[in-house]
DNA sequence: CCTGACTCA
DNA sequence: CATTTGAGTCAGG
């Protein structure tokens, strides 16, 4: 029903008798903390009665409803105990600018729990398609046609511009659908037994409202100070590239560098997916021309003014999203701007030779170069230029004018610490808690216990004091994440550098060394293939694909150590309310906060703990580092 | 193995 | 001509 001027002061009261909503907001663009609005809000309620109110259409504005109307209805809702909508998260961040208070409410997103029982993961999850999947082909006619006339009018980016009469009856069917939806996936996640993990996601969806809410601030002048750096250098850098090709040339372009690279009677070393010659890091880091490391050099720039300094410069607060919908495994996703990828290296500009890295970076060409041993051209210090031309660190300090970090951008507002709370080998800990070694599980509640350099030690027989020990545990760490992630022989080979007969020795010698673990495996697969599925610690049940259980242990694995980490944000979401603290980013295994400043180190200790303690009984440990004063800053924080 | 953003063609 | 699409690359776990 399109809620008019005359009917508005009958429906009002109808509403007032509801605790439940389902809603669904119509706005004129899709960034609410930038100044986007609400131009109508569709409610729905239990009996199935839905309503349409017009606030803000520009077509015909003397059938819009007076702000003192909106009022009203947020006053309404404000009252409401649970709100329920599809993508949830979006409508309430659009009703939060106009005064709702959520943060006490059961907040249900029906997107999330249709992911739950879905047994295929569709590529559409808007509400349309799936309501076609879910209902039968054809329901989603009136979303069709009433895209079709925006479109047609030019309103599609900014439906505000439509006449409510169209955006009304649009609106009031997605509330509608969204109900069908809701009862519909209540019924099926009681029917699979997820309701222990729905539990979970339905409280997260608030948590994740909120941290998006907070945001994070930028440190703008050092963003603008970055961008100045880098625009400088890049064009010097790119005439020294063209210098050196004697020609001009798209650098970002794959193709044309191949071209380059062609001409000077170089070949590349490695193919991508689809066969053709790759002109990727691992393969430019095979080619002996001082070319190629000036071209990796100038990609790693190019990524980090686009990617994550030219995005952010116009910003004070990010305020990015994060997805508990749409990921295999359960784990969250982040976007615009996603910041679960925000780079740890710090780069240098200066183009020096660095012969001393740190033992990150050190790894990290090691794993290349190992990677493909035997066909790498990368032996003696003439091929050194092409490895080094840049460098890129770890540890960030202010004095140097020549390097840029990207972690570095993000700082505390005023009166708070920025603290990062790091699960310590989390993914490695939930693998071993599926088979119960307790030998390991024991050595686990040791604080700075380093599983790789165990498993070395029982694996492959050593002291941990020979000179060659290092390598063993990498080999070790090698194995124990080619079994998390499933990769084959054929890849575990060539990522230990070594034949595929090799590596079937060490994996042997490594199952032996890790009691339980090879049954693990096998009676995941197995069970894979007998069921088609395989269900983690909480319940979340993953459907695999015939011919493709080698997934099976990586999501358990994976989907388990997600889990937990959501059970823990729950449990520090009461505390936090209470002491002020602010969640702001989870990247799976390490959540960033912001904790008032006064007490910053009695609040870490209460962290730790609630971080720690689990209703799985796995034994984990939490490293708790002040980011002072940016995220580059990140130091270990101790806490007696 | 699980992601998202950007660029080119 | 503008917009969409797939491939390639690379940032994180």
């Amino acid at each position: 029903m399109l809620v008019t001027n005359d009917l508005v002061d009958k429906i009002l009261p109808i509403l007032e008798t509801q605790k439940i909503f389902f809603i669904d907001v119509e706005t004129d663009g899709l960034e609410p903390y930038y100044g986007n609005r609400i131009c109508g809000i569709g409610i729905g309620i239990a009996s199935g009665k839905t309503y349409y109110f017009p606030f803000r259409h520009k077509h015909d504005q003397s059938k819009n409803l007076s702000q003192e109307y909106l009022k009203l209805l947020i006053g309404i809702l404000n009252d409401s105990e649970k709100l329920i909508g599809y993508n949830i998260k979006f409508d309430l961040h659009m009703l939060i600018q106009e005064g709702l208070i959520p943060w006490d409410k059961e907040l249900v997103d029906v997107l999330v729990a249709i992911r739950l029982i879905e047994k295929e993961r569709f590529p559409e999850l808007g509400l349309s398609p799936t309501i076609d999947r879910i209902f039968g082909e054809g329901n989603s006619k009136y979303d069709i046609e009433t895209k079709i006339i925006l479109r047609k009018n030019k309103w599609i980016k900014d439906f505000s511009m439509s006449p409510e009469k169209i955006l009304g009856p649009y609106c009031e069917e997605d509330v509608m659908w969204t109900r069908k939806l809701y009862i519909h996936s209540e019924y099926e996640i009681k029917r699979t037994s997820q309701e222990k993990i729905w539990n979970l996601q339905q409280k997260l969806t608030r948590i994740l409202l909120r941290m998006e809410f907070n945001g994070i601030r930028i440190d703008s002048n050092y963003c603008k100070q970055a961008l100045n750096l880098l625009n400088e250098y890049k064009p010097i850098l790119g005439k020294k590239i063209f210098d050196l090709a004697n020609r001009e040339f798209n650098i970002l372009s794959p193709k044309q560098i191949g071209e380059v690279f062609t001409d000077l009677g170089i070949s590349s070393p490695e193919i991508t997916n689809k066969g053709n010659p790759s002109w990727n890091e691992t393969a430019l880091f095979q080619i002996d021309h001082p070319l190629s490391g000036l071209i990796r050099e100038y990609r790693t720039l190019g990524k980090l003014g686009s990617t994550y300094l030219e995005p952010f410069v116009d910003y004070l607060t990010l305020h990015g999203s994060f997805c508990n919908w749409g990921t295999a495994t359960g784990r969250l996703s982040s976007r615009d701007p996603n910041l679960q990828n925000i780079p740890r290296f710090i780069t240098s500009l200066s183009g020096e030779i660095t012969l001393e890295q740190s033992k990150e970076v050190q790894e990290r060409i090691e794993a290349i170069v190992r990677a493909r041993k035997g066909t790498s051209v990368l032996i003696g210090g003439a091929t050194l230029s092409a490895m080094t031309g840049f460098t890129t660190e770890k540890y960030y300090s202010d004095e140097d004018s020549e390097r840029i970090s990207i972690r570095r951008l993000f700082i505390p507002r005023p009166g708070y610490k920025l603290i990062s709370y790091d699960y310590s080998q989390m993914e490695v800990r939930t693998f071993i808690s599926y088979f119960s070694n307790q030998r390991i599980s024991d050595l686990m509640k040791k604080e700075g216990f380093d599983f790789h350099k165990e498993a070395a030690k029982i694996g492959f027989n050593k002291s941990g004091n020979e000179p060659d020990f290092h390598f063993y545990r990498q080999m070790a760490k090698a194995i124990t994440f080619g079994i998390i992630y499933g990769i084959g022989n054929a890849r575990l080979a060539s990522q230990l550098g070594k034949t595929e007969e090799e590596a079937k020795e060490y994996k042997k010698a490594y199952f032996k060394a890790i009691e339980g673990s090879r049954e693990f495996i096998r009676e995941t697969t197995n069970n894979a293939q007998l069921h088609g599925y395989v269900i983690n610690k909480y319940g979340r049940k993953y459907w695999i694909d015939s011919g493709k259980e080698y997934v099976a242990v990586n999501y358990l694995v994976q989907g388990t150590s997600a889990d937990i980490l959501t059970e823990r944000m729950i449990a520090l979401e009461d505390y936090f309310k209470a002491v002020r603290g602010k969640m702001l980013i989870q990247i799976h295994d390490e959540l960033i906060c912001e904790v008032p400043e006064d007490s910053y180190v009695e609040i870490s200790k209460k962290v730790k703990d609630i971080l720690e303690e689990n209703s799985l009984d796995i034994p984990l440990v939490v490293d708790v580092s002040l980011c002072d004063p940016s995220w580059a800053h990140k130091k270990d924080l101790v806490l007696i």
